[in-house]
DNA sequence: TACAAATCGATATTTTTATATCGATAAAAA
DNA sequence: TTTTTATCGATATAAAAATATCGATTTGTA
């Protein structure tokens, strides 16, 4: 268990987590593959080989021991640790960001804030102080930070990138629409809202002209 | 050109609109895949099999006219036209994108916002005012919403789900971790943030654990 | 105890997506 | 005019992901 499993499996190890979590446990102590598919729209054999990655396995006739499942996943997905993360780029989507107070429940802590603009820079905005780009080096060390958040434009993007990652940032949250480059054992994962609205709007004018 | 384009370019293509944007198009008039892979770290074959779905074409030698390029590509992804859309679910998510005021900028313009909770209902949050979800039914199709955002809690996606459908919304931006069941016709884009930290969070076990 | 039903896990197949190869062509240089 | 070079587009291959198939195993029941 608990090798390589791909990025399509880890974007469905949080439904299967929530959907359990969603269902009494006391009263239903074991369940089948099948009946989350059923619940969660899925292939019923998608779940069983997700679910084998991650967990002890389940037994014929009776299925998956729900609360070890629940374990597994809460035990892989580390939702229990803390992870530090600091955001750079203070503008429309980083405050909001900032603003977000879900991330606690995925074991996720702002711990600091970042920007070049000097109308922002010492401020306090959602009761996070903003520094200048220029203290990443000095900052994330000393605050443990192991998560970079990405929220600058798309030309500024490998350059804070850069800097993160030379400041033992292991981990980037991208949010800009721009594939960045980073060394070996650095790992980007991409949140590019620009593409879903681009499928949500290629869609709609799709559909628009069919009718 | 234009015949069912995969998602995953679609993901791409507001990639090479925000790269063409960001380049001088007065002084660069022709630019080759191979440059465009070059600056967005991808491969020169896939950016010609993109642009090849949703452009004009380029000529050996030169390229691709940049201004061309740059209009198919608006053109396509429909940042034009202006979207409405409607937020349901005015908890910490829901009201982060409330305050965004970057999605003007795709098209995208939030028209009404909706909630169960009393303490929210009739309140005006970030200018907007937030109605009980038993309105959708009512104001969905008289304020054009096309678009719905799903912000509420897991188990309560799929419900919501179906009273927008039902209001005549035809594509559906999920941020709730569940695949929602949708008739044929309708989109659902899933924006799933906990999958996004779930990667995060295990790449960081993993390397952890290696060290 | 024997049999039927449910469900898993392993292997195989299909589908989708990404990458490689190569001939064709347009522009520039000789 | 011929040759060289950059670049495209088409076709082919490889890799990744999703789905199907099927034998094996456990539990409950006759």
């Amino acid at each position: 268990m608990n090798q390589s499993v791909s990025k399509a499996t880890l974007g469905r190890l949080p439904m299967y987590l929530s959907y359990l979590k969603s269902i009494p446990t006391k009263e239903v102590t074991n369940i089948s593959a099948a009946s989350i598919a059923e619940a969660l729209n899925l292939h019923p054999v998608q779940v069983r080989k997700d679910l084998a990655l991650i967990s002890e396995g389940g037994k014929p006739k009776t299925g998956y021991v729900a609360e070890n499942l629940l374990r597994d996943l809460e035990k892989f997905l580390g939702y229990n640790n803390v992870n530090c993360a600091v955001i750079v780029g203070v503008g429309h989507l980083g405050q909001a960001l900032m603003s977000y107070e879900g991330f606690s429940q995925y074991g996720l802590k702002i711990v600091a804030t970042f920007d070049v603009k000097d109308t922002l820079i010492d401020k306090e905005i959602h009761g996070k102080k903003v520094f200048s780009i220029d203290k990443i080096p000095y900052l994330c060390p000393r605050l443990c930070a192991n998560i970079g958040i990405i929220t600058v434009p798309a030309e500024a993007a490998q350059s804070v990138c850069d800097k993160l990652v030379e400041a033992g940032i292991r981990a980037i949250w991208n949010f800009a629409p721009v594939i960045l480059n980073v060394p070996e054992g650095i790992l980007v994962q991409n949140e590019n809202m620009a593409a879903s609205l681009a499928v949500l709007s290629n869609h709609l004018s799709e559909t628009m002209n069919k009718s």
